[in-house]
DNA sequence: CGTATAGTTCTAGCATCATAGAAGTATGGA
DNA sequence: TCCATACTTCTATGATGCTAGAACTATACG
Protein backbone atom coordinates (compact mmCIF):
# COMPACT_ATOMS: atom_id res chain seq x y z
CA UNK A 1 0.00 0.00 0.00
CA UNK A 2 1.34 3.69 -0.37
CA UNK A 3 1.61 6.06 1.83
CA UNK A 4 -0.95 8.30 0.99
CA UNK A 5 -3.17 6.10 0.31
CA UNK A 6 -2.94 4.88 4.21
CA UNK A 7 -3.20 8.07 5.30
CA UNK A 8 -6.49 8.39 3.27
CA UNK A 9 -7.58 5.35 5.00
CA UNK A 10 -6.65 6.42 8.25
CA UNK A 11 -7.86 9.49 8.14
CA UNK A 12 -11.49 7.92 7.34
CA UNK A 13 -11.01 5.41 10.32
CA UNK A 14 -10.14 8.35 12.29
CA UNK A 15 -13.42 9.48 13.18
CA UNK A 16 -15.81 8.14 15.51
CA UNK A 17 -19.12 7.40 13.53
CA UNK A 18 -17.10 5.80 10.98
CA UNK A 19 -15.09 3.55 13.10
CA UNK A 20 -18.35 2.40 14.43
CA UNK A 21 -19.13 1.96 10.62
CA UNK A 22 -16.95 0.25 9.74
CA UNK A 23 -16.29 -1.70 12.53
CA UNK A 24 -19.97 -2.69 12.16
CA UNK A 25 -19.66 -3.74 8.78
CA UNK A 26 -16.43 -6.01 9.41
CA UNK A 27 -18.52 -7.63 12.24
CA UNK A 28 -21.65 -8.11 9.45
CA UNK A 29 -19.82 -9.77 7.25
CA UNK A 30 -20.39 -10.24 3.36
CA UNK A 31 -23.93 -9.52 3.58
CA UNK A 32 -23.49 -5.85 4.49
CA UNK A 33 -25.90 -3.05 6.15
CA UNK A 34 -27.73 -0.61 4.44
CA UNK A 35 -27.14 3.04 5.02
CA UNK A 36 -30.57 3.99 6.20
CA UNK A 37 -29.92 0.99 8.98
CA UNK A 38 -26.57 2.45 9.73
CA UNK A 39 -28.17 6.01 10.34
CA UNK A 40 -30.67 5.05 11.93
CA UNK A 41 -28.75 2.29 14.85
CA UNK A 42 -25.85 5.10 15.17
CA UNK A 43 -27.58 8.14 15.94
CA UNK A 44 -27.34 10.11 12.86
CA UNK A 45 -28.55 12.15 10.14
CA UNK A 46 -29.17 10.15 6.50
CA UNK A 47 -27.47 12.81 4.69
CA UNK A 48 -24.07 12.93 7.27
CA UNK A 49 -24.25 9.25 7.33
CA UNK A 50 -23.78 9.18 3.79
CA UNK A 51 -20.92 11.85 3.60
CA UNK A 52 -19.15 9.31 6.39
CA UNK A 53 -19.62 6.43 4.26
CA UNK A 54 -18.48 8.41 0.99
CA UNK A 55 -15.16 9.11 3.09
CA UNK A 56 -14.98 5.31 3.75
CA UNK A 57 -15.74 4.06 0.41
CA UNK A 58 -13.21 6.59 -1.11
CA UNK A 59 -10.54 5.34 0.53
CA UNK A 60 -11.74 2.13 -0.43
CA UNK A 61 -12.52 0.45 3.19
CA UNK A 62 -16.19 0.15 1.65
CA UNK A 63 -18.05 -1.65 -0.77
CA UNK A 64 -21.30 -0.69 -2.06
CA UNK A 65 -24.36 -2.13 -3.87
CA UNK A 66 -27.79 -1.27 -4.34
CA UNK A 67 -30.41 -3.53 -3.69
CA UNK A 68 -33.81 -1.69 -4.23
CA UNK A 69 -34.10 1.24 -2.85
CA UNK A 70 -31.48 0.13 -0.21
CA UNK A 71 -28.17 0.62 -0.52
CA UNK A 72 -25.92 -2.24 1.29
CA UNK A 73 -22.55 -1.34 2.51
CA UNK A 74 -20.04 -3.62 3.02
CA UNK A 75 -16.30 -3.94 4.31
CA UNK A 76 -13.53 -4.49 1.80
CA UNK A 77 -11.35 -7.02 3.74
CA UNK A 78 -8.37 -6.99 1.33
CA UNK A 79 -8.17 -3.27 2.16
CA UNK A 80 -8.02 -3.46 5.40
CA UNK A 81 -5.57 -6.36 5.59
CA UNK A 82 -3.48 -4.14 3.61
CA UNK A 83 -3.78 -1.43 5.78
CA UNK A 84 -2.84 -3.77 8.85
CA UNK A 85 0.52 -5.07 6.74
CA UNK A 86 1.54 -1.56 6.02
CA UNK A 87 1.30 -0.83 9.81
CA UNK A 88 3.58 -3.94 11.23
CA UNK A 89 5.66 -4.13 7.81
CA UNK A 90 9.00 -4.19 8.24
CA UNK A 91 8.54 -4.06 11.96
CA UNK A 92 11.08 -4.51 14.23
CA UNK A 93 14.05 -4.41 11.33
CA UNK A 94 16.62 -6.56 13.04
CA UNK A 95 14.85 -9.89 13.13
CA UNK A 96 12.11 -9.75 10.47
CA UNK A 97 11.88 -13.90 11.32
CA UNK A 98 9.42 -13.02 13.91
CA UNK A 99 7.25 -10.53 12.01
CA UNK A 100 6.91 -11.92 8.97
CA UNK A 101 4.40 -14.67 9.70
CA UNK A 102 2.78 -11.88 12.01
CA UNK A 103 2.39 -10.27 8.15
CA UNK A 104 1.36 -13.08 6.48
CA UNK A 105 -1.20 -13.14 8.89
CA UNK A 106 -2.48 -10.14 8.89
CA UNK A 107 -2.61 -10.32 4.86
CA UNK A 108 -5.06 -13.30 4.80
CA UNK A 109 -7.46 -11.51 7.23
CA UNK A 110 -9.02 -11.64 4.17
CA UNK A 111 -11.27 -14.37 5.81
CA UNK A 112 -15.02 -14.80 4.93
CA UNK A 113 -13.80 -11.95 2.78
CA UNK A 114 -13.56 -11.65 -1.21
CA UNK A 115 -15.95 -13.59 -3.04
CA UNK A 116 -13.36 -16.25 -4.04
CA UNK A 117 -13.96 -18.30 -1.13
CA UNK A 118 -16.64 -19.20 1.03
CA UNK A 119 -17.51 -17.79 4.40
CA UNK A 120 -16.67 -21.20 5.90
CA UNK A 121 -20.44 -21.00 7.94
CA UNK A 122 -21.17 -24.34 8.02
CA UNK A 123 -18.42 -25.24 10.90
CA UNK A 124 -20.85 -23.24 13.46
CA UNK B 1 -9.02 -1.06 23.54
CA UNK B 2 -11.57 1.80 24.09
CA UNK B 3 -13.01 3.52 21.26
CA UNK B 4 -11.70 6.85 21.63
CA UNK B 5 -8.17 6.08 22.66
CA UNK B 6 -8.78 4.10 18.91
CA UNK B 7 -9.87 7.39 17.15
CA UNK B 8 -7.26 9.01 19.17
CA UNK B 9 -4.24 6.90 17.72
CA UNK B 10 -6.08 6.42 14.42
CA UNK B 11 -5.92 10.07 14.29
CA UNK B 12 -2.07 10.43 15.51
CA UNK B 13 -1.49 8.17 12.42
CA UNK B 14 -3.98 9.64 9.50
CA UNK B 15 -1.04 12.23 9.30
CA UNK B 16 2.15 11.54 6.90
CA UNK B 17 4.57 12.59 8.66
CA UNK B 18 3.63 10.86 11.64
CA UNK B 19 2.91 8.16 10.11
CA UNK B 20 6.55 7.87 8.60
CA UNK B 21 7.62 8.81 11.76
CA UNK B 22 5.80 5.67 13.66
CA UNK B 23 6.63 3.55 11.25
CA UNK B 24 10.49 4.58 11.13
CA UNK B 25 10.26 3.95 14.84
CA UNK B 26 8.57 0.86 14.39
CA UNK B 27 11.40 -0.93 11.91
CA UNK B 28 14.12 0.89 14.48
CA UNK B 29 13.17 -0.95 17.44
CA UNK B 30 13.46 -0.99 21.14
CA UNK B 31 16.46 1.47 20.97
CA UNK B 32 14.33 3.92 19.05
CA UNK B 33 15.48 7.65 17.15
CA UNK B 34 16.20 10.75 18.70
CA UNK B 35 13.65 13.66 18.21
CA UNK B 36 16.31 15.44 16.08
CA UNK B 37 17.21 12.86 13.94
CA UNK B 38 13.43 12.29 12.96
CA UNK B 39 13.10 15.84 12.34
CA UNK B 40 16.06 16.02 10.26
CA UNK B 41 15.65 12.62 7.86
CA UNK B 42 12.17 13.66 7.21
CA UNK B 43 12.63 16.99 6.51
CA UNK B 44 10.48 18.74 9.35
CA UNK B 45 11.57 21.58 11.56
CA UNK B 46 12.43 20.68 14.89
CA UNK B 47 9.36 22.84 16.90
CA UNK B 48 6.49 20.73 14.25
CA UNK B 49 8.11 17.26 14.80
CA UNK B 50 8.26 17.74 18.59
CA UNK B 51 4.38 18.67 18.15
CA UNK B 52 3.85 15.36 15.94
CA UNK B 53 5.97 13.35 18.60
CA UNK B 54 3.60 14.81 21.12
CA UNK B 55 0.55 13.88 19.51
CA UNK B 56 1.50 10.46 18.79
CA UNK B 57 2.70 10.19 22.41
CA UNK B 58 -0.34 11.40 23.92
CA UNK B 59 -2.02 8.51 21.86
CA UNK B 60 0.29 5.76 23.60
CA UNK B 61 1.72 4.66 20.28
CA UNK B 62 5.30 6.16 21.69
CA UNK B 63 6.95 6.74 24.39
CA UNK B 64 10.55 8.59 24.89
CA UNK B 65 13.66 8.85 27.57
CA UNK B 66 16.08 11.31 27.78
CA UNK B 67 19.56 10.52 26.83
CA UNK B 68 22.01 12.99 27.80
CA UNK B 69 21.00 16.15 25.62
CA UNK B 70 18.70 14.14 22.92
CA UNK B 71 15.47 12.37 23.72
CA UNK B 72 15.29 9.33 22.22
CA UNK B 73 11.25 7.79 21.11
CA UNK B 74 10.40 4.35 20.66
CA UNK B 75 7.24 2.52 19.09
CA UNK B 76 4.65 1.44 21.90
CA UNK B 77 4.14 -2.24 20.21
CA UNK B 78 1.62 -2.75 22.74
CA UNK B 79 -0.37 -0.17 21.88
CA UNK B 80 -0.15 -0.77 18.05
CA UNK B 81 -1.19 -4.44 19.22
CA UNK B 82 -3.67 -3.70 20.89
CA UNK B 83 -5.31 -1.23 17.96
CA UNK B 84 -4.63 -4.12 15.30
CA UNK B 85 -6.64 -6.30 17.62
CA UNK B 86 -9.54 -3.33 17.75
CA UNK B 87 -9.98 -3.32 14.10
CA UNK B 88 -10.18 -7.02 13.46
CA UNK B 89 -12.17 -7.49 16.62
CA UNK B 90 -15.45 -9.82 16.14
CA UNK B 91 -14.06 -9.72 12.45
CA UNK B 92 -17.15 -11.96 10.63
CA UNK B 93 -19.20 -12.65 13.49
CA UNK B 94 -20.96 -15.54 11.78
CA UNK B 95 -17.62 -17.22 11.56
CA UNK B 96 -15.52 -16.44 14.51
CA UNK B 97 -13.29 -19.18 14.79
CA UNK B 98 -11.66 -18.08 11.84
CA UNK B 99 -10.59 -14.70 12.62
CA UNK B 100 -9.59 -15.15 16.66
CA UNK B 101 -6.45 -16.84 15.96
CA UNK B 102 -5.72 -13.51 13.62
CA UNK B 103 -6.98 -11.12 16.45
CA UNK B 104 -4.30 -13.10 19.16
CA UNK B 105 -1.60 -13.32 16.57
CA UNK B 106 -2.06 -9.47 16.10
CA UNK B 107 -2.03 -8.98 20.21
CA UNK B 108 1.26 -10.96 19.54
CA UNK B 109 2.72 -8.48 17.63
CA UNK B 110 4.95 -7.34 20.79
CA UNK B 111 7.47 -9.17 19.07
CA UNK B 112 10.62 -7.75 19.44
CA UNK B 113 8.88 -5.07 21.84
CA UNK B 114 8.25 -4.66 25.45
CA UNK B 115 11.25 -5.51 28.17
CA UNK B 116 9.51 -9.00 29.17
CA UNK B 117 10.61 -11.26 26.70
CA UNK B 118 13.25 -11.41 24.57
CA UNK B 119 13.87 -10.48 20.60
CA UNK B 120 14.26 -13.52 19.56
CA UNK B 121 17.01 -13.20 17.54
CA UNK B 122 18.87 -16.15 17.59
CA UNK B 123 16.69 -17.88 15.13
CA UNK B 124 18.47 -15.89 12.07
C1' DC C 1 29.50 31.57 34.50
C1' DG C 2 29.03 31.74 29.44
C1' DT C 3 28.06 29.42 25.27
C1' DA C 4 26.43 25.80 22.27
C1' DT C 5 23.35 22.00 21.46
C1' DA C 6 18.75 19.56 21.75
C1' DG C 7 13.85 19.86 22.38
C1' DT C 8 9.78 21.94 23.91
C1' DT C 9 6.10 25.39 24.54
C1' DC C 10 3.65 29.58 23.00
C1' DT C 11 1.21 31.83 19.52
C1' DA C 12 -1.14 32.93 15.25
C1' DG C 13 -2.58 32.18 10.58
C1' DC C 14 -4.21 29.12 7.12
C1' DA C 15 -6.46 24.92 5.71
C1' DT C 16 -9.28 20.96 6.32
C1' DC C 17 -13.21 18.50 8.34
C1' DA C 18 -17.82 17.47 10.61
C1' DT C 19 -22.45 18.55 10.61
C1' DA C 20 -27.08 19.26 9.07
C1' DG C 21 -30.79 21.85 6.39
C1' DA C 22 -32.59 21.92 1.78
C1' DA C 23 -32.95 20.20 -2.68
C1' DG C 24 -32.17 16.53 -6.07
C1' DT C 25 -32.05 11.47 -7.91
C1' DA C 26 -33.55 6.70 -8.03
C1' DT C 27 -36.60 2.84 -7.07
C1' DG C 28 -41.23 0.76 -5.97
C1' DG C 29 -46.10 0.55 -5.82
C1' DA C 30 -51.00 2.23 -6.56
C1' DT D 1 -48.79 9.46 -13.47
C1' DC D 2 -48.48 10.45 -8.66
C1' DC D 3 -46.66 9.64 -4.24
C1' DA D 4 -43.69 7.52 -0.76
C1' DT D 5 -39.31 5.65 0.45
C1' DA D 6 -34.18 5.51 0.44
C1' DC D 7 -29.99 7.95 -0.33
C1' DT D 8 -27.20 11.37 -2.19
C1' DT D 9 -25.46 15.99 -3.44
C1' DC D 10 -25.22 20.94 -2.50
C1' DT D 11 -24.16 24.46 0.63
C1' DA D 12 -22.77 27.02 4.68
C1' DT D 13 -21.14 27.33 9.38
C1' DG D 14 -18.53 26.11 13.34
C1' DA D 15 -14.72 23.41 14.99
C1' DT D 16 -10.31 21.17 14.71
C1' DG D 17 -5.61 20.47 12.92
C1' DC D 18 -1.08 21.65 10.64
C1' DT D 19 2.66 24.62 10.42
C1' DA D 20 6.47 27.50 11.74
C1' DG D 21 8.51 31.84 13.95
C1' DA D 22 9.95 33.23 18.48
C1' DA D 23 10.94 32.46 23.09
C1' DC D 24 11.88 29.18 26.85
C1' DT D 25 14.00 24.93 29.37
C1' DA D 26 17.49 21.37 29.95
C1' DT D 27 22.00 19.30 29.35
C1' DA D 28 27.08 19.48 28.30
C1' DC D 29 31.51 21.46 28.41
C1' DG D 30 35.42 24.64 29.05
Amino acid sequence: METKLAVVALSALAQETRLAVFRRLVQAGPEGVAAGELARTLGVVPNTMSAHLNVLGHAGLVRSRRVSRSIFYTANYDQMSELLSYLVQDCCNGSPEVCAPLAMLVRDAACCASDQHQPLTETA
